[in-house]
DNA sequence: GTGACTATTTAAACCGGTTTAAACGCTCAG
DNA sequence: CTGAGCGTTTAAACCGGTTTAAATAGTCAC
């Protein structure tokens, strides 16, 4: 009952030309009477044809798809407030131009490098996103030796034969900080994300270098791992400490408000006793209490930008160059306030 | 520079025989001998080569890949608990079969069908998850009309073509009002998803039926969203109440945790002054403040059942069966407690 | 020695497009 | 009238597999 969708040639015969003629009016070729092409064109609007994507890779040595590889534990990647944006912000780019996602989630455990090379060896891929950029990112390598165009979410620090698209945490970190130096905190600590992943750093030394600049040191830098687990067991070390800090920058939500949970918990009040500054702005942040102040980006346009420039790469038409994206601003709530004197 | 991988052409040269015996040992296919079997799979390990994906979906008219449309406003989906780990359960099946997943977000604004005819037409996947199963779902129809393979996820209302892989809400949500009776709460309220979805309306409904089996009516029961904004708003109204409730319910974490922070807000003590309860016990439930109790499913198990039936019906080499997954259990933390004689 | 039968193997068609080289039809200069 | 030149079209090869029908080789009975 499915009838079978027409192929080119049922097309051509509609039109009374040969296959080729019909693969050239499709594609806009010159050469062709224009006549012709008109014919060629009202033949497959009336079928209702369209170029079988299968047989078009096969023939082109393309797959008409991007890939993106998320090497995360499922369990954390759960509250990830970036990926989903990202991913949205891809598919705008993509699906008018009919290419396809594909997705690949890898336990950190697992063999990352495998999952690239799958994708590229089984050209079910153009090119791929690099997220999550680390220091000495292993997958630059790998994927200049596999041959995969690909696009760095970040600019790594190494050299990088890939274009990079970039969201600079800097600013948005630096405001976080000159706000609470505003409100006159002096004692602020930091929870850092792992130091292997390069916007973990940027938002460690961006913290550490305003402080500086102030003419301040920070109380303590608590390295932790980006989870609400690890929130809490950082906050609960900054908290043992024995001058705690006033205020506490984290290095993104999720940490923060698992902090502001373990600091109320501890019988802190906050704003009052303690300041907490999250960063990424996800979903929660304007609905806990107190509201976080926090930090947001724009993952959304994060995924546009980055799929069209991988697509600039993959077709080679323009040389491709970095991307700066507009900087994350300072979002005010109410999780921080102005140091009571005591 | 890059080598051109070798083809089947090459591994037939290489061992001596036709392409299609090459084909042919490959695939396992019975009527060669074993020692021509030996010879072409040692000639194959030599030259590193594996089959072309894109040839084999010309020739066989397989994708090779599963697909999965996400309809969701992408600012929602950044905090859902659900798929990031229903996602990784699907890869665990697809992976080690050298199959993709093929992940589409739709903004609901947008035309949802075109993304699964796309999908279909473009003959990119070999069937798709269907998620958010809603009341009447159209997209049952639109499936079976463009002939491709579904698997539904839990089971629709109405009559459908598809197997389905149910995870059963309702135990859960019976097992937290008991929980809720037992600690003396009489005065409950509910804050649902949109009735629209087949697990919203399953989560309300166990509501009312555990209540009405104790002999008791719902104080209220909010429709809302599954949003934080959705979550603030419904408990405001459940706040306002001339005689507010002791426990609210919620119909997933991020609306509980909203409304905690709308509670805390308004001077009341969680839960001292009400208990609060959500639904998936995602990561930040543990780890707010108090902790919240919950229920907990497992998204990941949900995959790989899905991933799992759903080739059981593409390969079509049994018959598929409904599948039932282990209900969602209480996790009891401190958001909940037993009610203050007054 | 021949025919029948079986076990292996292969050549060639096929999937549905793209692309190249050649053929065709026409006009116009010589 | 011939042939060069141009615009248009097509036949056929190709992408790299799968699959079918037929060819080949080997075994055995008669």
């Amino acid at each position: 009952m499915v009838k079978d969708r027409p192929t080119i040639a049922d097309v051509a015969a509609r039109a009374g030309v040969s296959k080729g003629s019909v693969s050239f009016a499709l594609n806009g070729r010159p050469g062709l009477a224009q006549a012709t092409v008109d014919r060629i064109l009202a033949a497959a609007d009336e079928l209702g044809w369209r170029p079988s994507n299968r047989a078009r890779s096969l023939s082109v040595s393309k797959a008409f798809a991007l890939g993106l590889v998320i090497t995360r534990d499922p369990a954390v990647l759960s509250s990830d407030p970036f990926f989903p944006a990202f991913i949205a912000g891809v598919e705008s780019v993509l699906a008018p131009r009919g290419q396809a996602l594909v997705l690949q989630v890898v336990t950190p455990g697992e063999d990352e490098a495998a999952g690239y090379r799958r994708l590229a060896q089984d050209g079910r891929v153009d090119g791929v996103f690099l997220s999550d950029l680390r220091h000495d990112d292993p997958r630059i390598d790998l994927l200049s030796e596999l041959g995969l165009p690909a696009v760095t979410l970040n600019r790594p620090v190494g050299p990088s034969p890939f274009p990079a698209v970039c969201l600079d945490d800097r600013p948005g970190t630096v405001a976080v900080v000159e706000h609470l130096l505003e409100l006159g905190h002096r004692r602020i600590a930091h929870v850092a994300g792992p130091p292997a992943f390069v916007h973990a750093t940027a938002r460690s030394e961006a913290f550490v270098a305003t402080l500086a600049e102030a003419g301040l040191e920070p109380v303590a830098i608590e390295g932790s791992d980006f989870t609400a687990a690890g929130g809490i067991e950082a906050t609960r070390r900054l908290l043992a400490l024995p001058q705690r800090p006033t205020a506490i920058v984290y290095a993104n939500d999720r940490m923060a408000i698992a902090g502001l949970g373990a600091a109320q918990q501890a019988g802190l009040s906050v704003p009052g006793d303690l300041s907490i500054a999250g960063f990424d702005d996800s979903e929660l942040a304007e609905f806990v209490h107190p509201g976080l102040t926090t930090v947001r980006a724009d993952p959304y346009a994060f995924g546009e930008a980055a799929a069209t420039t991988l697509n600039h790469l993959i077709d080679g038409t323009r040389d491709v160059a970095d991307v700066e994206l507009p900087p994350a601003r300072l979002i005010v709530r109410s999780s921080t306030a102005r140091l009571e004197e005591s």
